[in-house]
DNA sequence: CATCAAGCGGATGACCCATCCGTTTATCCT
DNA sequence: AGGATAAACGGATGGGTCATCCGCTTGATG
């Protein structure tokens, strides 16, 4: 991942943007690792000081919300795209089941995903995407029948969340993905007319 | 709640159970307010020298034990008064949705009954209590064919924290417990044969 | 009442966080 | 090219929290 121009014509000089890119990377490594994010920390293991850090990323969680924004985008596009298929029971179901495997693949999404309000923008600006995807979808599944009424999108959410935070329970993490399938098939048949 | 005799034959200093139940009562007002239990803070909230709060709780979790298990207790004791019910199915959702509003009702239950591993021997056993009757009621269950068979005591403990976690994701909390029932509804169609 | 161990409390060292500011460096302009 | 300038750097440091240690107090015991 490379720093994006703000705002689309803004840009840092180049040892600002190296810096931003060995931080972000080294924030990934660490939230990969299971590591919660700390500053300090941070900023030693990308040997950077920690002012440059502190200036880049003001909070632990505007670090871990750019960590997270490019797995979120993924999962918008996902999103978009089942906008485009046929069935809208399937069209519904396979954007959950990306959802929840987005979420278990990357520690970085599920706090970002499941906060009450986000720092940044453009995290801001993604999950209001999602749930507006999510809305359409659930609508156009309930309108063919394939899904009962009486659900709202943000249960959907919260739901999904629930589940994968049920599979975190497990303590054998490569457990956790046919758990989460499971749960998710339990739920779809709690979901269906 | 009062300080109970170590091993029922082991007392405290008077001035020390005092303080004991002083802590412990503290403890419960922050854990309600919705404060995490810091130590030092619960020390100046009980009027008390911060080390004797760590001599009676070494950590954290180990106060939080403590203000957890009346709770736990109560749980238990309703799933053991569900042995006795006549119909396996009913017994069981019964205790699943006791569970739930324990969980929902007091805010030091879940973080210790999802914890991997407890500090005090006494929440140890009172949550491998509830595995247990856990198990009972669901083999029953499934027995009796409201259930469907595949599914293990462990995985209804997750999806019963899942669903409480869910909820949790609800900023006003007064619609929680309507929400946490709802989600149990939910599940149970999936689960029931 | 005297003895003494159990218990008390707060001072303190260790550690983490986040800001500030003197120094360095990229960029821009001539 | 090279100097001027502002952007960015980094680490020293003050502020705050955590948990231990130890000299003092107090309840229990005979």
């Amino acid at each position: 991942m490379t720093h994006p121009f703000i705002l689309g014509h803004m840009s840092l000089r180049r040892d600002a943007a190296r810096n931003w890119d060995q931080i972000v990377e080294t924030g990934r490594r660490l939230v990969d690792e299971g590591t919660p994010l700390r500053l300090n920390e941070v900023a030693r293991a990308a040997a950077v000081g920690v002012a440059t850090v502190y200036r880049h990323f003001p909070t632990p969680e505007a670090l871990l919300e750019t960590i997270a924004l490019p797995g979120l985008e993924a999962l918008a596009a996902r999103g978009e795209h089942a906008l485009t298929e046929d069935d809208p029971g399937t069209a519904f179901t396979g954007l959950l089941l990306a959802g929840i495997d987005a979420l278990l693949a990357d520690p970085a999404i599920p706090p970002v995903f499941s906060a009450p309000d986000h720092v940044l923008p453009r995290t801001a600006e993604v999950v209001a995407r999602l749930a507006g995807l999510n809305t359409l979808l659930l609508d156009r599944a309930q309108r063919a029948g394939a899904i009962r009424p009486g659900l709202t999108a943000a249960d959907i959410t919260r739901l999904i969340c629930g589940i994968v935070y049920a599979a975190t329970l497990e303590p054998d993490a490569a457990a956790r993905p046919a758990l989460t399938h499971r749960y998710l098939d339990l739920l779809l048949t709690g979901l269906r007319t």
